[in-house]
DNA sequence: CCCATATTTGTGCACGCGCACAGCAGGTCA
DNA sequence: TGACCTGCTGTGCGCGTGCACAAATATGGG
């Protein structure tokens, strides 16, 4: 039934050795012979069996470099228990993550870190720089694959991009909104965090387009720019409130809601409030109903897919079938923690 | 790095057929014996490389019977998706999916089937009846793994469960509905489809349980039995909307919408609504805003995990950690279809 | 005490693959 | 012509495991 190396070489009539060279493109077969062989491959099906692949490489340990901001960020322990969980996985096939965690370095001790790896394979979540776009493109020239997660990073030739559809979760976003605020006429403030990061412009993008489709009730009152600070969210939000006497929904753009949540509760009102991701804060929030829905990025599956991705194309030689893999937006009440 | 079964061997001082058949539990083994060997298992932190495992076992062939109702019926033919990408995944282990389709058969028929079946393992998607009880009770003490699927079958000996947590399905109905009626006083209908399922009578106590917590301000007008019948259910929905003139919400704990949703329509006002599931008829009514929410039940994970479970029980001797797997509940909105 | 029979243990092959090495032509140069 | 290289192809080993079979050891009856 199924396909052996052995079974394209008699087709071809040469030997599996051949065969193999073939398949792993291996220099020194004569032109004609690998279209031989290739013709083979193509007619009979054939497709390496990984089993065997893993069981002969069985001394050879692939290795793949996880450059991510690390546990202290409480959204990427959740990804990190995704990459250890594809890890433990595939423990059989010598398959080893290491990781380069960068919360709290500077930018050259990164790349440093980055140059000096030795590794088969590179998963990265850093923002967007020139400077990091330029490394991770020298990693790329050295023909190691590289899968951006999380937030992507442009011209570096990644093989592919595992993440958020950012402008997507706005317009979710906006569907919560219209249907906490049912028809009424209302107004709402968008709480940005910082512009610097691409995510909450594509969310904030995505929240006003949609409110626009099918949400005229729904007006935008302000925008405020509040760099996730504790201090300026608390002011920017706080003041924006006492100014505008009939606010009657907040979105959160940024996944962080300190300084917004004590602007909430000092108003002493109640508002239809939509958050992004699931930290300990928000999760109190949803209980304690001062936000009504937060859109959950699933962070395992962030930390996972690449790993998997990236294992796939080492030991199997497929190539993500996609440049963009977003992860799914989800919705969470109180019900779901 | 990685222990063999000759390493536990050496350590044992027996030879790695011994080991084997240990770690295998043959028979023919001195107590003794048996006892240093798993001492040595223990000490090492052996377990079985499956790579190894596949390749010996390549002309056998593992093949599990997967009892559903088929993929004319639209949730199952996602699960059905589950299941194919999952016996793909397995493809080089010689693991293959063998399916009894039970839509429009009779009970005896496909008891019939499943006991003529020649296979290692069972999942099976039922209604909870004696006779199916029965049925797959005979199937696990002929030492076959059932795993029960979508909807549990009690007492059978089965391996563990997979399927959604019903209750907390109606629970997160309630979140949704508290949501959409925002502290306002608002009466609500409860379109029950048929009490023969297990499924609508726990949503139901959820729901109404969750509201009971949280949202006094929402009344359950009536509880409709429709029998999922499109002529029953929309005349009961009418009725019942005609006879409150104040009804403000309706829960669909069925996943049929047919006959419900004419009944809305008709009735020429809008309403908070939730549904289940994710049929075409519910996308539609989603995009149109007749409905607000749908709570979706994962259906490709109902087919993908179960699979994964039993090649993990038949080729790695590794049981199903828990005996219930619950699967998301997603809240879907118009802006996720 | 010996031989027949159970019981227990060891051995060797196969699975599909990657890789190192050996073989085998044909060509080049002294 | 012989020594040497180069481009190509075939061969053989080992990865960890399951299984059939051979070998060794224990058991028991005469």
């Amino acid at each position: 039934m199924k396909i052996s190396q052995q079974a394209v070489a008699d087709l071809a009539g040469v030997s599996r050795g051949t065969v193999d060279r073939v398949i792993n493109n291996k220099p020194n077969v004569k032109p004609e012979t690998r279209e031989r062989v290739l013709a083979a491959v193509e007619k009979l099906g054939y497709s390496p069996n990984s089993n065997g692949r893993a069981l002969a490489l069985c001394k050879k340990q692939f290795t793949v470099t996880a450059v991510c901001p690390g546990p202290e960020v409480p959204f990427f322990s959740d990804v990190l228990a995704g990459i250890e969980a594809a890890k433990n996985e595939l423990g059989d096939f010598n398959f080893y993550v290491d990781y380069i965690f960068t919360y709290g370095k500077t930018s050259e001790s990164v790349i440093a870190e980055i140059d000096n790896a030795s590794t088969q394979a590179v998963m990265i979540a850093a923002e967007d720089t020139p400077i990091i776009q330029k490394t991770v493109k020298k990693v790329t020239s050295r023909k190691i694959p590289v899968i951006t997660f999380n937030s992507d990073i442009s011209k570096c030739g990644r093989l592919c991009f595992v993440g958020q559809n950012l402008y997507k979760s706005g317009r979710i976003a906006a569907s919560l909104m219209q249907n906490l605020l049912r028809g009424e006429k209302a107004k709402v403030i968008i709480v940005a965090g910082s512009q610097r990061f691409q995510a909450h412009k594509a969310r904030i993008d995505g929240f006003i387009d949609a409110l626009g489709e099918y949400a005229a009730n729904i007006r935008i009152a302000d925008v405020l720019e509040t760099n996730d600070e504790y201090e300026k969210t608390y002011h920017a939000l706080s003041d924006s409130l006492s100014g505008h006497s009939d606010i009657k929904g907040i979105y959160l753009a940024s996944g962080h809601i300190n300084g917004a949540l004590e602007a909430i509760l000092e108003s002493g009102k109640k508002y239809a409030a939509v958050a992004n991701d699931l930290s300990p804060a928000i999760e109190k929030a949803l209980k304690d109903d001062i936000f009504d829905f937060t859109i959950y990025q699933n962070p395992f599956e962030q930390g996972y897919k690449p790993v998997m991705l990236l294992f796939d194309y080492l030991l199997k030689g497929i190539k993500p079938s996609q440049t963009i893999y977003y992860t799914d937006n989800t919705i969470i009440t109180k019900e779901m923690i």
